[in-house]
DNA sequence: AAAATAAGCCAC
DNA sequence: AAACGTGGCTTATTTT
């Protein structure tokens, strides 16, 4: 873990910097002392450490983590160069942090190669400086961009609020002036008066007082307003069901949750600018609707006593779902871009990559760039505020289904190997494999598995098995998802509203013809409770410390950890050694590219528009062949690249 | 007023 | 009973 980049210091100035740095279940504190404050100036500094109880029942005492070498960035802030340090530093640097690693899960006994000073010399230091490198040349962020997306967020933000807060208040006076972004709010609003799952006899309070900003200005004189008053929020609707409930055993206002109050509805009305149509379009929508379908309406529609009522509360409630993830947007993304604290002049971003994950993944924070939205969850296209830099253009190359290739190589599962071999479409294949219907259809050539577009035809001669046979392909993609990451047929039966036992069903037919996976997951579980730890490809190893000493449930967690580790690991390693070929490669350096950004299975780049397709080539040729050029593995590396000039014409 | 927690949402 | 792995971050609310 803490090798390349360990702390970001904030800019808490009293006194010195403060460093801070890692997850939030295991974060690091220390402080650099003002002399040493000197910009540019090498300093020497202590940093403590905490760590908390995670997960897996292991358990975290405060302890005194690292002395270490800071760095002033010019611009910026501190950060370690470890990259820098000469042998000796090196050699103490790997002596005491050894142990520290030790205890944070890392081994390396089952490394192939040979001990973690072997791997650290010939992975993570070239994979460190990379790191550094990323972080030093950062993203070009278009901020003007930026800001004409947050206007119209804003706008249609309004209008969902507005639309919202108006129903509501027919029912509580004060919802008027509710904050519809405190869950505990919405809450009262539909569960008042419900009693909690986990505490029985415990119930939410039918009425409550809660604060809200005073933005009503209410002058008195000689006295300031208040900086906030109470309104009084009472339950507006009986006999809710609540169908998901939070950790704590009261009722789930999550998106989730309230989309199935809900129901599907379109609420296409905030894709258009017309904002005055909003009543219009919806009540269009409610005429178009038969009245009694009950498919289009959730669970409100009956609660709100159906009818007229019971449609505006399914229409209200879509509106505060899309409040929600608007306001989720602007606040994660849309502000924070714009932001000075992460911006440097130039506009391009800087976040800190750390390896401090359990399984060898990067993190990134302070912003993380690793979250950004993507595909239908971009609605304001955020990821075309990330551009290349006048002249230049990006790459974007991720590798396609690179955890399940990861699976079948680790499992040799013939049949994963075989539908990689064959290529298309994995996931139609999958579903082929699960069900005889589909094989059937696909022997009599009723369906296409894959369709290659030939000159001169337009549309494929019968329909895809993707058209065809849509719900099975979803079904089987997800178990697909779902497997490497241990997902157990309750979880699945949960999620898909369906019986245990028909999850259970559902889970054999993926296993049916991947028997191999079965038996190596069961093998990965041995491992875990024999030795204690398992391993990725490299050979670095997960470790359970305590394992003796669990409870069944954390036993239960560790058992999937166990399964995910090393193929999240493996992919991880995957990732780490094709970027290092990338750095590696003289040509690509020579025409300009340099890397800027890793998310797990997707690289980043940006270089001169002119050499752009030569630098795309041998990204492909990099990422195809991660090991010094080849690929050990029984598999191939499917990728997948484009330049553009914006990330989100890359995808 | 600051720190901690709960809940939620984003990514792969 | 049984919640899918790995992360970061924001807001509202409670605790100190």
């Amino acid at each position: 873990m803490h090798l390349a980049r360990l702390w970001d210091s904030s800019r808490r100035l009293d006194g010195g910097y403060s460093l801070e740095g890692l997850t939030n279940d295991s974060r690091v504190m220390g402080v650099v002392p003002k002399e040493l404050q000197k910009i540019g100036k090498r300093s020497m500094k202590t940093i403590f450490g905490r760590k908390k109880i995670k997960k897996d029942g292991s358990e975290g005492k405060i302890t005194t983590i690292e002395s270490v070498e800071v760095l002033q960035r010019e611009d910026r802030e501190l950060w370690i160069s470890y990259s820098s340090l000469d042998s000796m530093s090196t050699l103490r640097l790997y002596e005491s942090l050894k142990s520290k690693l030790e205890k944070k899960h890392w081994t390396f006994d089952g490394c192939p190669r040979g001990s973690l000073y072997d791997f650290y010399e010939e992975y993570w230091r070239p994979f460190g400086a990379i790191l550094v490198k990323m972080e030093t040349a950062g993203m070009l962020v278009d901020r003007a961009y930026l800001s004409e997306v947050e206007k119209v967020a804003v706008a249609q933000r309004k209008v969902a609020a507005d639309k919202f807060q108006k129903w509501a208040s027919k029912y509580c006076p004060d919802a008027k002036y509710m904050n519809v972004n405190s869950d505990t709010q919405i809450r009262q609003l539909f569960f008042g008066g419900i009693e909690n799952r986990r505490n029985p006899g415990e119930f939410l309070p039918k009425s409550r007082a809660l604060k809200v900003p005073n933005d009503v200005n209410t002058v008195t004189e000689g006295k300031k307003a208040p900086k906030y008053r109470t309104i009084e929020i009472c339950s507006i609707v009986e006999g809710l069901k609540p169908e998901v409930f939070t950790a704590s055993g009261w009722p789930s206002v999550s998106g989730d949750a309230l989309r199935s109050l809900a129901g599907k509805l379109k609420t296409d009305l905030y894709t258009t600018e017309d904002a005055e149509d909003d009543e219009y379009v919806s009540d269009s929508e409610i005429s178009v609707d038969d009245v009694e379908d009950a498919t289009s309406y959730g669970t409100a529609y009956k609660a709100f006593g159906g009818g007229k009522e019971g449609k505006e509360a399914c229409y209200a409630i879509a509106a505060l779902c899309e409040i929600c993830s608007i306001d989720s947007l602007i606040s994660n993304f849309i502000l924070p871009l714009q932001g000075n604290r992460i911006s440097c002049k130039e506009g391009r971003i800087h976040c800190s990559l750390n390896i401090n994950t359990e399984t060898g993944r990067l993190s990134a924070r302070a912003p993380n760039l690793q979250n950004q939205p993507a595909l239908e969850k971009d609605r304001y296209k955020i990821r075309q505020a990330f551009v290349a830099a006048p002249g230049n253009s990006l790459i974007v190359a991720d590798y396609g289904q690179l955890e399940l290739r990861i699976l079948a190589h680790l499992a040799n599962c013939r049949s994963m190997l075989d539908a990689f071999k064959a290529g298309g479409d994995f996931h139609s294949r999958t579903a082929m494999n699960m069900y005889q219907h589909i094989r059937e259809a696909v022997e009599e050539k009723r369906v296409l598995l894959e369709w290659d577009p030939q000159p001169g035809q337009e549309k494929p001669p019968v329909p895809l098995l993707k058209d065809a046979f849509g719900a099975e392909r979803r079904k089987a993609k997800m178990l697909n998802f779902s497997i490497a990451y241990g997902k157990t047929a309750a979880g699945l039966a949960r999620d898909w509203k369906v019986s245990k036992r028909e999850a259970d069903d559902t889970l054999d037919l993926w296993y049916s013809d991947r028997k191999e996976v079965k038996s190596w997951q069961r093998e990965q579980k041995e491992l875990a409770y024999e030795k204690s730890e398992v391993y990725t490809l490299l050979g670095r190893s997960r470790r359970f410390p305590n394992i003796a000493s669990v409870s069944s449930k954390q036993w239960k967690h560790i058992e999937r950890a166990a399964i995910n580790a090393p193929v999240q690991g493996s992919a991880a390693d995957v990732a780490m050694c094709a970027m290092i070929e990338i750095e590696r490669n003289t040509r690509l350096k020579e025409l300009g590219w340099t890397l800027l950004l890793q998310v797990h299975d997707e690289v980043i780049l940006e270089g001169p528009s002119e050499s752009a397709d030569v630098a795309k080539a041998i990204v492909v040729e990099c990422m195809s062949k991660p090991f010094y050029g080849t690929n050990i593995l029984s598999v191939d590396l499917a990728v997948d690249a484009k330049c553009a000039q914006n990330w989100y014409a890359a995808k």
